[in-house]
DNA sequence: TGACAGGAAAATA
DNA sequence: TATTTTCCTGTC
């Protein structure tokens, strides 16, 4: 008998030298769809499931449903990135920036699937966080494919021949308002292959490319291509990091311009030092 | 219960 | 071209 995908799980260990944290890098808001539980972080990776711990520097890595490699895993995770001359870069271009990255250490940007990412910053635009992740949530349930951990079902993001087929019923459910109209639209028109095409281009290419999606501003763009398509020049400004380049930098001006004037100062690791921005931002004067 | 949070696109100057 | 207005759900 041939075995299934759901009763498959494989296990992977990976060291990290101290600068790795699992906590930052999947809790600073560039993912949405993580679930914590007693033993470990759930994260839902294409048609697999990831059950991870760290302990130090150890990562613990268990793979339900579809096998995944232990190179998966670190793609995934960031972990390929060579932080230290990231770092080091970052100060050099701003010596203000120390602090700020002290306070991150650990955090790595994700290389996650592009389709879900865009449908994810969809659903961002005007939305606070776990709004967000409820939506998405829903919508993963709607679909319905999933597998039970450890007592719980867990729902993969959906693959667009699922959403195509999504009925009216199941996307008034999501309540997604002025959003609607640009989430069907996405479904309707785009696929995977839409983001697999336009990989290998360039960073105005891909840009360019997802501005055309309707609903895609410069914003949503920048966080499909910093958190999906490996291009860490990458830099969204929202509300917080607008008001943090003002507070810190005295930088102003319309979103799209602090994006261009953030690629200008932090060049070619601009969406790290976001990152490490945001994720100080957001928590380091609670 | 009304103020507030949160990007894109259309409207306006 | 730059600024202002409109769109909608959810939380406190």
């Amino acid at each position: 008998m041939q075995k299934r995908y759901s009763d498959l799980q494989n296990s992977i260990q990976i060291s990290v030298s101290g600068n790795f944290s699992l906590q930052k890098t999947l809790l600073c808001g560039q993912i949405f769809r993580v679930f914590e539980t007693e033993n470990g972080f759930i994260v839902p990776l294409n048609r697999s499931l990831l059950k991870l711990l760290q302990e130090k520097d150890k990562i613990y890595c268990t793979a339900y449903g579809k096998p995944i490699s232990q190179a998966e895993v670190k793609n995934f995770l960031g972990m390929n990135d060579d932080i230290d001359s990231i770092k080091e870069e970052l100060i050099r271009k701003t010596a203000k920036f120390s602090q700020i990255i002290q306070y991150g250490k650990g955090l790595r940007i994700m290389r996650q699937n592009p389709y879900e990412t865009t449908i994810s910053f969809l659903f961002s635009i005007r939305n606070a966080i776990p709004v967000i992740r409820r939506k998405l949530n829903l919508l993963s349930e709607i679909v319905g494919e999933g597998i039970r951990v450890d007592g719980t079902m867990y729902y993969f993001f959906p693959e667009s021949e699922a959403l195509k087929n999504l009925d009216t019923q199941s996307v008034e459910k999501l309540h997604l308002g002025f959003r609607e109209k640009w989430f069907v639209d996405f479904v309707q028109n785009y696929d995977e292959t839409f983001f697999e095409c336009i990989l290998k281009k360039s960073f105005e290419e891909k840009e360019k490319n997802l501005l055309s999606i309707k609903g895609v501003g410069k914003k949503v763009a920048h966080c499909i291509l910093l958190f999906s398509m490996n291009e860490l020049s990458a830099f969204p400004v929202d509300v917080w990091i607008k008001r943090g380049m003002y507070e810190l930098f005295e930088v102003k001006g319309s979103s799209k311009k602090v994006t261009e004037i953030g690629r200008g100062i932090f060049g070619n690791y601009a969406g790290y030092a976001q990152e490490y921005l945001y994720y100080y931002l957001r928590n380091y004067f609670k």
